[in-house]
DNA sequence: CCTGGCACTCGAACTGGTCGAGTGCCAATC
DNA sequence: GATTGGCACTCGACCAGTTCGAGTGCCAGG
């Protein structure tokens, strides 16, 4: 009664699939591993795990592969493994003389992607609520206009807006200078009250409660939600065994943002290290052939960083890639 | 001696291997194609092209496909071809509703990959030489602050700085004061003298330099390049005959901007309409199994909208597309 | 509970053979 | 001289039959 023999057979083909891409059969494991069982007795571990559905064989004479159930037990019995030295001195270095916020996500994505291999995705940080710097309105045409507001911690938002009727210069300097005025300073739900009484004061202009509505949703800490992502070439990549049929709707799903966005979301409810989702597990019918691993970064751990990539990976090493950038970024954005 | 009907012979096999994806005899072109003459006929009129080096066979006994060179003769035969009138509306709904420059681009480049079904590629317009309207400068941290430029056409740029020196509060927003002061409304050789002569006035911080080169470069138009893309998966799509390992070069190639700007580049030199190249004629060897038909747009041309897919696509189509988008980015940009 | 042995399965790889689309060439025709 | 019908030829695609061997399940013995 050896269950941890049977979780190292597991590992065994875990790790003799992944790096093969070709069923394994229990004479190669007793050949290549030193596990110290016939190969007869890998063949009744086999069985079993067969049984308990965490592997699968292709055809009825061929070796073995994990399914989706086999990864995720064998991702779940995975010992935190740590990062080769040499890439986490390439985080230290290649992050290290990001000029912003933009630079430093645009980075991290390539990075990450480069020591996976995989495809990167990051999250932008959500942003922490903050007062309001200075406010300018831009005419565009008669009856439309640009609100931008910058935030105290350097941050900068932009609007367009529908005026719904040709306001006079005059007005519109006014409004400009009041929303400075009433704004400055100011964040949260005192910066609300002070809009809300500016924008609905007599005599108003109608379109000054968009403005009000652009100015604390900047306040706010920023308007849509946006996932960059790079290496998606690493999908396609000979040896990935996904082929054409099977990337185009990964494709899709990364440039559909909102796919992401939510798979992403899932994720971050739990735990606080590194979540792993494993084919079916994405609840998506397009990466169904891939596992996302993903780690939350940031104020209050609200954003994510993660790799995607064929279910037949190598999660031991991507998970600690992921890990440690997600802990770098932490740093970064932290200050 | 019929010139001309070796030029049918060369579309009808173009289309043809368009069309199927195999390649095409000469008993199948009399039979779909009205050409009024026999195979044999037209078997000589293949061997004469083959000569010419404009198709070629893949297996002794097949039929020809054409060669990069044969379609290059193609589209120089073309006629002009209009788009069909839904995709001309749909154009006009698509991008009418845009907020700012940005969702322009994000809704053409979108856009043009559903009308085509390739990737579609649209270059960041270069934007006129504008009039300064406000500077704000952020602090953000000790040594590093963050300079905010909107300009007059509604345009907002950011640029970290690094200050140097650790500046005191006090001249910190005194240099804001001033360099607002100096630059409001001014743009091109005023704005260049008012800058340096502020940041070269005695007592000046060592930064202020920084600062000035800074809102010089956002009032002559931005800041860097930029390509965004789309439709990534219409590579990948059942059809396009490329498979995994010559689709990862191309993907890499999208992400690496530098290859595509440059190859943008040069395709803007040359005509005022639509300009293509195929296959090698891209110069660049990830590049080589695909076609990339661009068309300039917005202010003096300036600029560049693309679509890319595999040498074998409908090149009418993708052209007309092309042209019909351009025009549009070009009435959107100009306004 | 492990092991060696054995019969069995079935895909991969090779072989040989047929089929047919497509070709090149040539003599006949307009 | 251009076009055409005819004909022999080539060669990949397809199919069926065969072999080969990796891998399996099961069982009896340690």
């Amino acid at each position: 009664m050896s269950e941890e023999r049977r979780q190292a057979v597991l590992r065994a083909i875990v790790e003799g699939y992944v790096a093969t891409h070709e069923p394994v059969g229990s004479k190669a494991l007793t050949e290549t591993r030193a596990l110290g069982v016939s190969s007869a007795t890998i063949r009744n571990d086999m069985a079993i795990l067969e049984e308990q559905g965490l592997i699968a064989q292709p055809h009825t004479s061929a070796g073995r592969i994990p399914t989706d159930a086999g990864y995720r037990s064998f991702v779940d019995h995975l010992a935190a493994s740590s990062l080769p030295e040499a890439h986490r001195r390439a985080i230290g270095t290649f992050l290290s003389d990001a000029v912003d916020i933009n630079d430093v996500v645009e980075r991290s994505v390539r990075l990450l992607s480069q020591l996976t291999r995989q495809v990167a995705v990051v999250q932008f940080p959500s942003l922490r609520e903050s007062a309001v710097r200075r406010i300018e309105l831009v005419r565009l045409g008669a009856e439309r206009a640009l609100v931008v507001v910058v935030s105290a911690d350097a941050r900068v938002d932009q609007q367009t807006i529908a005026l719904g009727e040709a306001a006079s210069d005059e007005a519109f300097e006014r409004a400009a200078r009041e929303v400075n005025e009433v704004a400055h300073g100011l964040s949260g739900a005192r910066l609300e009250a002070a809009l809300s009484a500016w924008s609905a004061a007599p005599g108003q202009a109608p379109w000054a409660s968009l403005v009000a509505q652009t100015v604390l949703t900047a306040a706010r800490g920023g308007t849509v939600e946006r996932v960059v992502f790079a290496g998606t070439s690493n999908l396609a990549r000979a040896g990935t065994g996904l082929d054409a049929d099977i990337i185009a709707p990964v494709l899709d799903a990364l440039e559909e943002q909102v796919v992401l966005l939510r798979l992403l979301h899932e994720m971050a409810g739990q735990g606080d290290d590194v979540s792993v989702r494993i084919g079916a597990e994405t609840h998506h019918e397009a990466l169904s052939s891939t596992s996302i691993i993903a780690a939350a970064y940031g104020r209050d751990a609200s954003s994510l960083v993660g790799a995607l990539g064929p279910t037949r990976m190598d999660y031991p090493g991507t998970m600690a890639a992921v890990r440690a950038v997600a802990r770098y970024l932490s740093r970064v954005v932290e200050l």
